[in-house]
DNA sequence: GCCTGTGAAGGATTTCACAGCC
DNA sequence: GGCTGTGAAATCCTTCACAGGC
């Protein structure tokens, strides 16, 4: 029914309100395409496109309302309630994922956490137990658990992912520097810094010999 | 002369570095399109294609050679030569960059950080000297630096973003939660965990009601 | 026989441009 | 007059399919 809503549109939502919220906060009840892709360097028709693929939440003349908009697009996005997140690696790297704020308020829960060093098992990462990576199946399958985020080295990365998705686990935040291979059900986002990092150096080669003046 | 490659080409081509260099590691020596395809979620045409921008690396009737298309590949990327990059912002964010042990081995070397917290300038992360960040621009005119790395809170970046932008930093790898603008010949890549998540869920909302079974 | 490099075809996404409404 | 929603056009990107070389 929903038929095809391209990708690149569903990536997009997010952003669009996220910007919605922050209009919000600044008191703004309406807006227009044109203002909204101002801020956030999209064109309007991109926007208006983009938006028509849900319904019809504008009004000619006016805009968007600013809170109506916002309300839409968190339904769409399934933003109106709470996930629960399996975190696996505790090293620094999962541990930082761990103690960083940005999840929770957005309603991200980090409900438990794994790791297959027996030294990590049973320490505690921002309040919650470290199990041990033995128990994911059985846990995920007692636990509703809708999110897997893998914080492991890349050589272990594909196996905890395959144990993820063989728990029924159907989105999956990969920090492993690997691209992982998941069914056609699954959602991977790959958040990779030195990739990103990569594919800049090719931008700025050219011209940079010291940057003198 | 090198007029109009992709964006999405550039960015691919890390991955297929990254891959190549795994296949050396395993002692190949040769592989073909549809091999390395394999490994990546990639159709053969799209590599041969995407490699195609750059020349004619392959043997027809046997593939490629695994270390000289990656040697081609880090020439092309600039990923031949040591990096300089600016960390601003020390938070639990910034530090967890700082100390994160991926970068250097790439190349990528953190030489200068960055607060504006009075409690954090003169400390030391990762042996390196936190500084005001009123010295950012002195500091980035006297010394060479390449990539900034963004980490301060939201409602901070964008004029700290503009400050490198300013003072001659060409590409930005942004940790903070939102969209900065740029001139368009600044690469900047975002590096945003939550709005990753919140894509995912668009995808996971249909189906799930309690994953019994 | 296997595999590259590449025009051409096909598909996807963005932008245009305008009718219609406030 | 301002702004949405949207077909149609334009652009961008991927895949096909095959000539040509090893």
């Amino acid at each position: 029914m929903t038929l095809e809503i391209p990708e690149v549109v569903i990536n997009r939502l997010p952003v669009y309100a996220r910007a919605l919220a922050a209009l919000a906060m600044d008191g703004e009840t309406v807006v227009s395409s044109q203002t909204l892709g101002e801020r956030l360097d999209v064109t309007p028709a991109q926007i208006r496109k983009d938006l028509s693929y849900f319904g019809r939440f504008g009004k000619q003349g006016r805009g968007y309302n600013v809170l109506g908009l916002l309300a839409k697009l968190r339904e769409i996005l399934g933003l109106d309630r709470k996930w629960q997140v399996a975190l696996v690696g505790v090293g620094r790297l999962g541990q930082a994922i761990a103690e960083y704020g940005g999840f929770e308020p957005q309603g991200f829960q980090i409900v438990a956490v794994f790791d297959s060093d027996p030294a990590a098992v049973g320490t505690t990462v921002n309040e919650v137990v470290v199990r041990d990576s033995e128990e994911l199946d059985t846990f995920l399958r007692q636990n509703p658990v809708d999110i897997g985020v893998v914080a492991v080295p890349a050589h272990a990365a594909q196996q905890v992912v395959d144990r993820l998705v063989n728990a029924g686990i159907r989105a999956i935040l990969n920090y492993a520097p690997m691209m992982p291979h998941v069914p056609l059900d699954v959602a991977v986002r790959n958040i990779d810094p030195v990739l990103a990092m990569q594919s800049m150096t090719f931008y700025i080669k050219r011209q940079d010999l010291t940057g003198a003046k």
